[in-house]
DNA sequence: TATTGTTATACTCTATAACTATA
DNA sequence: TATAGTTATAGAGTATAACAATA
């Protein structure tokens, strides 16, 4: 019970820090006119990506996959280019619309993160360098490191 | 674009620590046997709470904690009690199991806290130190202080 | 035989709107 | 008239299983 109680904040501070973080992705989705799961896998198209490798980086079935492609396809922000070495496989891949949109998606998450802005450029990088090493350390046990899985 | 980039990694530590965490929750919610909705709930329910309460802490429509508490209340987690101040309003009270179910659902969170392991104690405190601090500074703007919500 | 992507189906989470009983 | 909770309904998000094409 020695270290407990101080663990126990820590983990309360970081999951109201996960709800602020995940409700400004939504927020900063819907201003931009994506739903957040678009969002979301818009960022994580920043290389073209097989669609199995996305529901990999994404945590759900290939299935799934299938109607978002369908969604961002149909909204012109990404094609489904075929895979000269493999022809089961399609490569999403983002237009210049896409791209674009990902980018303006990136950099309104930079710039409006909530909570973090409260930091000083110190103690950000403080931050910064203790996740850093948590993650460092953190082997793929868990999934594997950062991103927008 | 001075200090975008390190912000950026920033962004990226945290959406990736916030994933691990969230995945956690669900891993250990389904551990106990409960879904993460019914999970989430048990955890904001220290205190007895009008069903109202709930639904603004939860971040929900009202209507959505009655299939909540119907839910828990199948499963003897709460009961709802009646509130002789307004007899419109019914208070979620944690049964005995309930309470039980609470804490333990606590002490996996706090034990099996994912990357947060990879800390030193040390290195834990002065995290724990910037999340507050950047919590304090952090008005109610953005749905308040951290927590389960 | 195994794998990529698709389709069909169903289940969970959540919101909106209409209702009731109070206030 | 406004609010607390309920019901009904509908829409996302997601998983499972069966299927086609390819490996």
């Amino acid at each position: 019970m020695t270290r407990s109680n101080g663990r126990q904040e820590t983990i309360d501070l970081l999951m109201g820090l996960s709800h602020a973080l995940s409700t400004n992705f939504n927020t900063v989705a819907g201003e931009l006119g994506v739903s957040a799961l678009h969002a979301r896998a818009l960022f994580n198209l920043d290389q073209p990506a097989a669609m199995r490798d996305l529901a990999a980086t994404l945590h759900c079935d290939k299935s799934h996959v299938t109607g978002i492609a369908d969604g961002l396809e149909s909204r012109g922000l990404v094609t489904r280019e075929p895979d000269p070495r493999d022809r089961r496989v399609k490569q999403l891949v983002l237009t210049t619309e896409g791209r674009r949109l990902r980018t303006e998606l990136r950099r309104r998450l930079v710039d409006d993160a909530p909570v973090l802005s409260r930091l000083t450029a110190d103690e950000e990088t403080q931050l910064r360098g203790l996740l850093r090493a948590a993650f460092e350390r953190h082997t793929e046990e868990n999934g594997g490191g950062p991103g927008c899985g």
